[in-house]
DNA sequence: CGGTTCACCTAG
DNA sequence: TCAGCTAGGTGAACCG
């Protein structure tokens, strides 16, 4: 529904510039000069009474300065700057109504009721319907006009209230409707074939398949959009590809300046069909932003799977055989993308059936990974619009929760910074780690490390002080930087993070109840809740780290992450000299070597084997000591402020001596292998060699190091045989890029020597089969001949064309396999070139 | 052949 | 609304 909300101007403040005793210096009769000056200036409606703000500045006097129109704030803050200092002055205006009403997404509201389409409720329909039964829109619209609105909006219902009839009220599962579209285009001509949509209305789909002359194709769609009236639109790279494509041809077919033509053909906006101007109606976007469709979301299935999953490779026939593996019907692929326009010649019925297939799976796929509930549980804690949530920014949410505490409490809220990058600040502590494999390893965990540093040391910009003020005692981070004691002001910051903290521990405790009364609806919905509050409690160190957000200051980020190293280094020094030796360390983790009995074995006997009796007692006499050990030291080391949880219990832990690069056998809470780093975490790696690296691992675990060399041995063979799938051998990697104005991609301002990378290379083989590029997406090849430099690649297109691809080098990737196994099989005695010549001489054991 | 640069991707 | 952060490993290409 639409709901015109009246009673809200917007506005910006203003005070006195300099600091705050210079300020409260200057006369009343010139304060009033000065303010009846600001009165003078075009497009001030009003000045208010004075209220105390706190600024950086000091406890400065400031005014509201309301103006007539939403984006006339930007054109009275430069005039009123010179003068001024201006503050609330960057604060766009839909999301003024949730900060000044406390709003998050989900409202209740009393209004009245001005129209009602078909899917409004009933009794509201005939409240507003005449005796024939229609809805007079005439009376309607001339009505919605005068309370503000700009005619007939294509929602179920338009109503009209004041801001004080709106309250925010408990979050719910909302019924949203979702519209995924899918177009086929000319490779020759660039105009659009035909096209697929598909709504999904609570889990009920109405389909459509378009085709025809192009300017009423697009009408069509335009007004399907329109009569269906998603929240949301998606498919499958529409940011890229769809959305821009319709974009172009409305450019072709309407020109620029006629803007009723071109609602008619792109007029996805919800707003009513005569509301002109671009960006009203029409959807746009910056260069390289989001796309912006009033009233709409815009939700990319590609990018919201890309995020979830980290495919290796991203296309849509890919990421659904990855989701739906049983699913029979997505093998088969009936038509060859890169021929699209012979296609089309011969078999329309087929590409539309396909153009059809590519416009549900997008709805299935973000079904699958939860998408729309994550956004909306991150919308309800951030308190922001769902639109904000999908397509926003981190220090736009965080802005949502800073800037109405700082409202409430009295704080001017600064511009967000301009000017150069400031050099980097310290980051986290990573302690070196020994290869080789280490038994019986505890790892400890601070809980929620860097927001509990905000929280217990009260760092906020409003809190940060040179230096103690008299009689007062800072807590004083380890670069020199003072923050002020709870008892002198409760930083905005910390205060937002505790009732995150809470509100997540609720949301935790809600999740349990529900699973335990067999809610499990339930326990979904506080499961995301919680989830979105650990994403958004994390997103705060790094917003107030960054150099441009609004109240930042270089020393809160140092402070944080120097306080972070102190705490850390100061428990593995104590526990080293205990003679509790750490095996590696990470920011916020500690990986302990357990004190077990110097027989105790690492791997599970075999209880087939002779003596497994006995060697089954010693591993579990070690698991239960590690695990005591474990708890012990989690207790011992944690202080209010700072919980260090006990969180996995290794039997083994391996590295082969790189920084975040290792695996271990969890066997505590449960069982599982454990692997951070590695190729096989990679989406760039290949099939082959994650394979065969996860089967290493799980040997070395088990502390069968001679089948593991067996293995990789095998496997460098059979490459050089030319004995594996050459699917398996698929790379992959991102490709940035930019689509010119003739609609062409060009590689150069994205990178210094673009020739000189494999994946652009075969990206631009990829554009000359007559596929699409988009920019950002990732690029499969085959690497064929490496013996030239640069080495020869060719595009992997199975998915696209169902042309097989069978040429490789098998040298090459005999030679990768035996790099990224060396480093590892190294702490066994087997180096990459021993790998590759077969055997070894003086070694641990060679064959 | 080792060092340098650019670029990607990951850990936290 | 232009915009979360740093630490670290690794590969390809090029250069001297």
């Amino acid at each position: 529904m639409t709901l015109i909300v009246r009673g809200l101007r917007p506005y910006l403040e203003i005070a006195l510039p300099g600091a705050a005793a210079d300020a409260a210096a200057v006369s009343d009769a010139e304060v009033e000069r000065m303010l009846t000056n600001a009165l003078a200036q075009p497009e001030v409606v009003s000045i208010g009474e004075p209220v105390e703000k706190w600024t950086e500045d000091g406890v400065k006097r400031h005014w509201r300065v309301e103006v007539t129109q939403p984006f006339k704030v930007k054109d009275v803050r430069r005039p009123l700057g010179e003068i001024w200092d201006v503050s609330s002055a960057d604060i766009v205006f839909p999301q003024r109504l949730l900060l000044d009403a406390d709003l998050g997404p989900h409202i209740e509201y009393n209004a009245e009721a001005l129209m009602a389409g078909l899917r409004a409720p009933p009794e509201l329909l005939a409240g507003l319907s005449d005796a024939s039964g229609e809805v007079p829109r005439l009376v309607a619209a001339e009505r919605i006009r005068s309370v503000g609105g700009a005619g007939i909006y294509p929602t179920d219902v338009i109503a009209v209230c004041s801001i004080e009839d709106i309250r925010g009220i408990e979050p719910f599962a909302t019924p949203l409707v979702t519209l995924s579209f899918d177009l086929e285009t000319s490779i020759t001509h660039d105009t659009i074939l035909c096209a697929a949509v598909v709504i999904d209305r609570a889990g009920e789909r109405e389909e459509h398949a378009l085709q025809g002359e192009e300017s009423q194709l697009l009408e069509s769609l335009t007004r399907i959009v329109r009569e269906s009236d998603p929240d949301i639109i998606t498919g499958w790279n529409i940011d890229n590809f769809d959305l821009p494509r319709i974009g172009m041809r409305r450019d072709v077919l309407a020109s620029k300046s006629d803007v009723s033509r071109g609602a008619e053909l792109f007029g996805w906006g919800r707003v009513p069909m005569e509301s002109g101007g671009e960006g009203r109606i029409i959807p746009t976007r910056q260069q390289n932003r989001r796309w912006r469709m009033t009233g709409r979301c815009v939700m990319d299935a590609w990018w919201e799977a890309r995020m979830t999953l980290r495919p290796r490779r991203e296309s849509l026939k890919f990421v659904s055989e990855l989701l739906f593996p049983d699913r029979e019907d997505l093998r088969k692929l009936d038509i060859d993308a890169s021929q699209m326009d012979a296609e089309w010649a011969n078999r329309p019925d087929e590409v539309l059936h396909y153009c059809v297939r590519d416009t549900v799976l997008p709805l299935e796929i973000l079904s699958e990974i939860h998408a729309t509930m994550r956004k909306e549980a991150l919308a309800v804690v951030a308190k922001v619009p769902l639109e904000t949530a999908i397509g926003g920014t981190t220090s736009q949410w965080i802005d949502s929760l800073v800037i109405r505490l700082a409202d409430r409490e009295g704080i001017a809220i600064p511009r967000t910074k301009g000017g150069a990058r400031r050099d980097q600040i310290a980051g986290g502590y990573v302690h070196e780690v020994e290869p080789g494999i280490h038994p019986w390893v505890a790892v400890l965990d601070f809980k929620s490390m860097y927001p509990s540093i905000m929280i217990s040391n009260n760092i906020c910009s409003t809190t940060r002080v040179n230096s103690s003020p008299d009689g007062v005692t800072t807590h004083e981070s380890p670069i020199g930087t003072h923050f002020l004691p709870n008892s002198e002001r409760v930083g905005l910051v910390p205060r937002l993070l505790q009732d995150l903290m809470t509100q997540r521990d609720q949301q935790k405790a809600l999740m349990k109840h529900c699973s335990q009364t067999g809610d499990d609806a339930g326990a979904r919905f506080h499961d995301q809740l919680q989830y979105a509050l650990k994403i958004l409690m994390n997103s705060f160190y790094g917003v107030f780290a960054s150099s441009f957000y609004r109240f930042t200051h270089p020393d809160l980020g140092a402070s944080i992450t120097a306080w972070a190293r102190s705490n850390i280094k100061a428990i593995i020094a104590t526990l080293e000299d205990e003679n509790h030796p750490v095996v590696y360390s990470d920011t916020d983790s500690i990986f302990v070597s357990t004190p077990v009995p110097p027989d105790s074995p690492f791997s599970k006997p075999n209880p087939d084997d002779d003596n497994s009796q006995e060697g089954l007692r010693n591993y579990e006499e070690a698991r239960v000591s590690m695990i005591e050990f474990g708890q012990q030291l989690a207790e011992r080391f944690s202080v209010a402020g700072a919980e260090l949880e006990f969180e996995t219990g290794l039997s083994a832990f391996f590295s082969h001596g790189a920084k975040k690069r290792y695996v271990g056998r969890m066997v505590w809470p449960e069982e599982k292998l454990l692997v951070r780093g590695y190729e096989v975490r990679r989406s760039d790696s290949f099939n082959l060699l994650t394979q065969v690296m996860m089967e290493t691992f799980d040997r070395i675990l088990e502390g069968e190091q001679e089948t593991a060399v067996r293995a990789v041995l095998d496997l460098i063979g059979r490459i050089r045989k030319r004995d594996v799938k050459p699917l398996d051998l698929v790379i992959s990697r991102s490709c940035k890029g930019h689509i010119g104005r003739d609609g062409i991609p060009y590689f150069t301002k994205a990178y210094d020597h673009p020739d000189r990378l494999p994946y652009v290379r075969a990206a631009k083989d990829r554009i000359k089969a007559g596929l699409a590029f988009t920019p950002g997406m990732k690029i499969g090849w085959l690497v064929i001949d490496h013996s030239t430099s640069p080495m020869k690649v060719v595009p992997w297109l199975v998915e696209e064309t169902g042309i097989e691809q069978d040429d490789y080098d098998p040298e090459f990737y005999a030679k990768r396999v035996a790099t990224a196994m060396g480093r590892i099989t190294e702490a066994f005695g087997w180096n990459a070139d021993d790998l590759l010549k077969g055997n070894r001489q003086t070694t641990l054991f060679s064959f």
